[in-house]
DNA sequence: TCAATACGAAACAGATGGGTTCCGTTCCGC
DNA sequence: GCGGAACGGAACCCATCTGTTTCGTATTGA
């Protein structure tokens, strides 16, 4: 939310600027390494030092460019934007597999967690960088699983009437989980098992006989 | 791992202790101001101060029994030692019944993730509170669902060779995310849907045909 | 060439929090 | 009663971090 769409050749009010404009390409730099920082040590021991260290950046740069470390964290999510394949390959089972297969919910997903886990605590401050948060990792890979899985409740591989909200929420829990308890990247092979030996069965499951309408 | 088990009456060298021995009573009150500080505002924005004043004692007389925050907030997580029920019904659902119905799994796992949103960035930090943490909130429940689980198996509900880690990794993590995302304790709702819709039907579904040994 | 401003780098100010020390008081054993 | 140590409370030191300022240099437009 800081100058990231002005234009660097005017100001609002029609004025030239003067002196030497800002260096854009300082810009992605700064976020890049805002985003990098963040992944490894977590928004709490973020410190604008270690972002413009990593940046080769004076902290006044940063600065200039956005007022406060939440509001760089923010933009900085921003710049994370997966772009998330749409696969039909015509099974659920492929469909879940091609996109672990494109590295895009392994990686993705790990980059993502870790950067939540170290947002977890900041996030019940400060309801902007929640919303940030949701927005870029959690919302782009609901929406693709949902389609994913709607399909195949169209082809009748998932019964109708399973409660596909659930199902969608495990898959960032496990790799979130994962990433917490054991503080290693969940793996190729974690993420294959998941599909195979979790989301599948859980999503192809008959409904249970004794089912009860109130909860 | 501080002086808690040390008696009031003898030092280790044979030594009559001289002057006024350590008031024990202001243990528990100091160990309980930190857990309910731990669980409000989390591990990081946790302060000495903030937990001396909860237990209107004086930060000194938490460092004469703790060395460290972080020794203060293992031995707080000690302290916390939730007891489940072992619960033995038959069947596989009137035991993840009874566990829920008992409101064990609910109290705990809110009280316990809402801690344990907390201290996730902490733990990487300390591998000492990674471990505590683990022992404290994660290995009870592991323990208890795997015996259900495993009844379950003996008992023909569950097919041999479902990969239980799985499905006791997603009861926490699915608790955990509901904190994280929503900021709202689980309620007996959520965890009577986990155990219907997901945990259930998991459970008891057949291994997929197509399964691959290899992963 | 000159004014204006961004640049990296570094010093600086203010706030916060872990950890220590001191105070006057209270409690215990001798 | 008396010494010693814990008590609550508060001041204090020290490190860290956010955010500002300054410095010499580089880059723009005029």
């Amino acid at each position: 939310m800081a100058a990231s769409s002005e234009k660097p050749s005017k100001t609002e009010s029609g004025q030239p600027p003067k002196g030497r404009p800002l260096d854009r390409s300082r810009d992605a730099a700064i976020l890049g390494a805002a985003l990098e920082v963040l992944s490894e040590y977590g928004y709490d021991r973020l410190t604008m030092d270690m972002v413009a260290a990593r940046a080769r950046a004076g902290k006044a740069a940063l600065y200039r460019r956005w007022s406060s470390k939440a509001e760089l964290v923010v933009d900085a999510l921003a710049l994370h934007h997966p772009t998330l394949p749409e696969p039909d390959t015509g099974t659920l089972l492929g469909d879940l597999e091609l996109l672990l297969e494109h590295g895009q919910l392994k990686r993705q997903d790990y980059f993502g967690t870790s950067i939540i886990a170290g947002l977890a605590t900041a996030c019940s401050r400060d309801p902007e960088l929640a919303r940030a948060l949701n927005d870029r990792f959690l919302e782009a890979g609901h929406s693709m699983l949902r389609l994913v899985l709607e399909r195949a409740v169209d082809r009748g591989e998932v019964p109708r009437g399973r409660d596909l909200g659930f199902i969608i929420e495990i898959i960032p829990a496990l790799f979130f989980s994962r990433v917490l308890t054991s503080g290693k990247p969940p793996d190729k092979a974690f993420a294959h098992r998941i599909v195979h030996e979790v989301i599948y069965p859980l999503a192809i499951s008959p409904l249970p006989e004794e089912r009860v309408e109130q909860d």
